[in-house]
DNA sequence: TGTACATCAGTGAACGCGCGTTCACTGATGTAC
DNA sequence: TGTACATCAGTGAACGCGCGTTCACTGATGTAC
């Protein structure tokens, strides 16, 4: 990309990345802060100390600025669960899920406003270029990669008759399974999935104030993903 | 409230009633349409065919205008839930929480921006009152009320040795059930709110796009619903 | 080695917009004597 | 019955703010001959 044939170019382009990255930090520094509703490019400019308009020598315009921050968060959000996930055992499959279902929950509570903008409501006016549905993959994978190893260890997963409509609604899912793995661990991983997003987004968005004490919530949720894993077939928690 | 001690009185705080009403309608009505970050009083008082300083004689702030939306639609859902929910023989638990889950559903998708204003990322600087908090009760009402009504019935409810901290972290919760219902069955219920919660804004807020198809979206909520109610010992699905 | 030219990051002013909130006011209506 | 007064919904102008984006420009740096 960068026009490095001779050493002043290089130089120019160097510093040219330096200052889109300057523009960068200012803005997730923002987005930490503030919210994504506060996220102004005259803001960014400002704390970045230009004039405005100087920013639109690096971003075209304010959405390619979300757009960077959208990929960053999934990004920084996918390398903590894959980190913490990395630790566990691969034959701990109820491991590997509280691994990451704990490292998603730190994460989100650290960065309240980085989920809201990957997993909360949509902003109006914004539609995601292509390059964040990618990005966002890295948390499902963990789990169909759990799936794949269960699978091929022999564990005993979920199987039912199907039921009317899912094999259709799912298809798009199944591809990214092995052969033989049941439509019913298909659908429960899709569950485990939304299950995850559901809680970590309650717990960070406060829905859960005056229900769960804030002392007991850490432990709480180790309980909902310890059922989670059972509901998945990890372990025999379910009984 | 209404100082109705003489007629001209009376007719002068029913025509209060009525603007006042014209107001909060207008209000709604763009939240519909745009969302509640596009809500302003000025665009309200536009709609309504005032100057926008007029609309402080209804509305003491911007933010109680909010707060009034916040309630009306956790009361339209709770209501629309109720009705469902209401129409199914008391004994069918399974079919109670899938009638509300459905419900819940339909609601949403048709309204789609109320939906994000009381269960997605909250509004930055807004602060909700606690008028709010108990209308968004009706729900988990509806689920303790089936929770309560198996055990009167003598349902097997969900049980299990209880996990460290978990009722502490719950005490709040369990405070709703009647005495006897056991802790695992309190943080299932707890559970199956959050997932309902879950996958309604999952479907809602586009997560699911190229996940689940539009055509087989329903079909799979259904057996979302399924899954759950076995989780909470409604029926036996779970094998 | 020296000069004319090209590049391009950053400036500063401006356009046109919308917002929440305040304030002194008008003018219609009802009330009290 | 008639007049002075009180009430109060709605007006219009203003304050002070922030935003995204455009555009002609300056001035430093590097390039080509």
């Amino acid at each position: 990309m960068t026009d490095d044939a001779t050493p002043a170019a290089a130089v120019r382009s160097r510093a040219r990345a330096e200052m889109k990255h300057a523009i960068l930090s200012a803005a997730r520094e923002r987005l930490a802060r503030d919210g994504a509703q506060s996220l102004s490019l005259r803001a960014v400019a400002r704390d970045v100390g230009m004039v405005s308009s100087a920013v639109y020598r690096y971003v075209p315009h304010r959405d390619a600025l979300l757009t960077e921050l959208i990929v960053e968060s999934y990004d920084s959000l996918g390398a903590a669960a894959e980190a913490s996930e990395g630790d566990v055992p691969r034959g701990d499959l109820a491991g590997r899920l509280r691994a990451t279902g704990r490292a998603t929950r730190a994460w989100a509570l650290a960065n309240p406003h980085e989920w809201a903008l990957i997993y909360g409501s949509p902003i109006p006016g914004y539609a995601a270029p292509d390059l964040t549905i990618s990005a966002a993959s890295r948390i499902p994978s963990l789990l169909t990669r759990m799936l794949a190893d269960a699978q091929r260890a022999g564990v005993a997963l979920p199987d039912a008759p199907p039921r009317p409509g899912e094999a259709e609604a799912l298809w798009q899912v199944v591809e990214f399974f092995p052969d033989g793995v049941p439509l019913e661990t298909v659908a429960r991983g899709l569950m485990v999935y939304t299950y995850l997003l559901g809680s970590v987004s309650a717990q960070v968005f406060g829905q859960r104030n005056n229900v769960v004490t804030e002392a007991g919530a850490a432990a709480f949720f180790d309980g909902e993903l310890d059922r989670m894993a059972a509901f998945m077939g990890f372990g025999d928690l379910d009984g």
